[in-house]
DNA sequence: ACATGTTAGTTCAATGCGTGAACGAAACGG
DNA sequence: CCGTTTCGTTCACGCATTGAACTAACATGT
């Protein structure tokens, strides 16, 4: 019973605005005639708008193509230097700020070790605020000329007013207001969210995700989370913290979770688990290579991985029926690469006929990287939604 | 990246219009005056709509009530005999045809016994052509004043041009047009959807579930299926399959389920699976009763019931984060009516702590005569949206 | 009986938006 | 240089919401 908002004309606008900004983000450049076919608006509306989005430098133009025997069409594109954003990973062994052009292209970026234990909320804050700084000199950018902020962080982001709250039990973190802290130390505005949603953001937008409607993404690193997206859009749940997918029970009695409980997915599939199944000492440091050579060396527990994580796309694809299923994560990525086709043998024999016919299973493009770009997708979401001209904030 | 339509100033009007009608309808009856806070349109707009909707006949006025020493409000509501509704439930013993008015007062009702293996397409279909004129007649309600049909079906319906077919084991149906058919019948809009869907319908709309704009409702009968809201809308998946919830595997290698496949959720929850469990022969007929001797008497199967269900809802409250979760089908019920509260105590123990104290876990209010009701529903809906006027199918 | 105050609802000019039709611009071919 | 084709712009029009002015319908006090 989602309530509609009260419309107005504007309204109209700002909506038409946005389809054309994003028809013209993602379509490449278009000129005014194949926009027309493309919004569904008339050429007189095109027009005004183009006109609108040229004078404010959102757009530029991007040369001309010939159209046999008439005036030929000039191109439009996004301007991809026209404001900037900021995305911020914060690991549990890193902080990572990068800065982005409106095309997603890095333009500067800074890493900062994290010591273990040392997750200090306000050594991590002012971590990014120096980062936010330094990646603005080396881009040569100016705060004034950045749209926002998005942080990537773990654990759960209980959105709410006034402010969001982050619940990370491995930091310490019940109930932080990083939010707060951000906005006493700069006047950009500032977006947070998981940062497995967030790399679900990117790869949904910028990876092997485009277009889809209906789809999962799914992040199997040492933890194991998931995005979905239903009708376009992320399913938050009513408190954000949908997508726990790593503490779904596979088995009534089984392994010990780090959770406190049993049988959670994540004890089979997520990478602690797998390896200690493998028999991978636990003070083994190099996860990613021990890995390997268990994936590698094969037998039965990876035919177990396998079987576990098939049967639990299986159960995803029989709840949420989506088109495209994505594995991603530096071990889903890993487990993926050598053993996609059997995944896709168990996912077939556990789900039902019409729904596992309707998906595709590929693996994720971007590899965990996209945690910081997922993070200013969140900006670039918000920017393309209401075009928001620069900028109320740039006052301090 | 669901992509926005093109939107018209005329497409403002529609969705207020749609909005103001909403609040009225689920809002009791209001005066113009406390319209505009509901709504937040301004005074000025709310006159000239409720202006409209009076003379279209869609509102009608409800009383006045005094106001401390100014001019009285006067209450308006939806009319309820303005259009009839008409909501169809396909079900393996019978079709059940009801008619209620705008506000799912039943009107009129007829049943008709389908033998086993009497499914075929085309009887039922006639079926339900004969029982929208026994109800129209009973009901004293001519075609022109029904806005539409809703039908709910076994099985799964694939929505999509030009024709929504219906693939349905158990009645070997296997992409049978059943659009196609009545359309060939009557000039009534037909909307379809699977049965278990339009009751979970019913339930967010009427039942248990008003209000919440993230819910799961939860069907268990012999199958098992469950309807996903997510933001207010029915989460449908990209071939309107999403909600098979009772193959889920809860267990590696479980019980074999009749899917062919093993340790599917239905088969330790289901009617079918349950009853099985406890050793009850097969060809017991009266289920229900069977059903409520094995939970009285109670044991380890009852035990193992509660806490697969619990789990099985654990797994959804971390996946989804609803903040309701309501238990319904006729089994569902006898189970809840009697264990929900270990069931519960189950539930927090296998999911994680920030989603399931979001998260009431509630029965459902409706039981399953709610089919028919969640089908009338469908065409509820499309009138709240549009408010689309009487009518252009009243030709033939 | 009548003036006054209060609350509810309506009317109207102003503003904003998309659209179709008329118009202007920029190429090509001969 | 001219006709044709295609691309893009301008402008009057219809339709939407809105604030402000206005009317309607009551209670109260004198």
């Amino acid at each position: 019973m989602a309530r509609p908002e009260r419309k107005t004309v504007r309204d109209v606008r700002k909506g038409n605005r946005g389809m054309l900004l994003r028809t013209l983000y993602f379509g490449g450049p278009r000129s005014r005639h194949e926009l027309t076919g493309l919004t569904g608006l008339s050429a007189a509306t095109i027009s005004t708008m183009t006109g609108d989005l040229l004078t404010e430098k959102i757009l530029m133009e991007a040369g001309q193509v010939d159209s046999d025997g008439g005036r030929p069409r000039v191109l439009l594109r996004v301007n991809p230097v026209y404001a900037y954003l900021i995305g911020v990973d914060v690991a549990e062994t890193h902080v990572r700020v990068e800065l982005f052009d409106l095309e997603m292209t890095e333009k500067a970026r800074v890493d900062y070790t994290l010591r273990p234990s040392h997750h200090d909320i306000e050594l991590v804050a002012r971590r990014i605020l120096a980062g936010i700084d330094v990646v603005l000199a080396d881009g040569q950018v100016t705060a004034a000329q950045v749209l926002g902020v998005g942080i990537g962080v773990p654990g759960i982001v209980e959105r709410g007013a006034p402010d969001a709250l982050i619940h990370a039990k491995t930091f310490g973190w019940d109930g932080v207001p990083l939010g707060a802290l951000m906005r006493a130390g700069t006047t950009l505005p500032v977006f947070i969210d998981n940062g497995a949603k967030t790399m679900g953001q990117a790869e949904l937008w910028f990876g092997a995700g485009r277009g889809a409607d209906h789809a999962v993404i799914v992040l199997i690193g040492s933890g194991v989370g998931a995005t979905v997206v239903a009708d376009g859009q992320a399913v938050r749940g009513t408190s954000n913290s949908a997508g726990e997918w790593g503490h779904t029970k596979i088995e009534m009695n089984g392994r010990p979770c780090r959770c406190g409980s049993r049988g959670c997915l994540e004890a089979y599939i997520g990478a602690e688990g797998l390896l200690a199944r493998a028999g991978v000492p636990v003070q083994t440091t190099d996860w990613p290579s021990a890995l390997g050579r268990v994936l590698d060396d094969g037998g039965p527990v990876v035919d177990e991985t396998v079987t576990y994580l098939g049967t639990g796309l299986a159960n995803l694809i029989n709840m949420l029926n989506p088109e495209r299923i994505l594995v991603g994560g530096w071990a889903g990525l890993m487990i993926g690469e050598r053993h996609l086709d059997q995944i896709r043998v168990v996912v077939g024999e556990n789900s039902l006929t019409q729904p596992y016919n309707a998906t595709s299973i590929v693996l994720g493009e971007l590899g965990p990287d996209a945690v910081a770009m997922g993070a200013a997708t969140l900006v670039l979401e918000e920017f393309l939604d209401t075009s928001a001209p620069l900028r109320l904030h740039a006052a301090s």
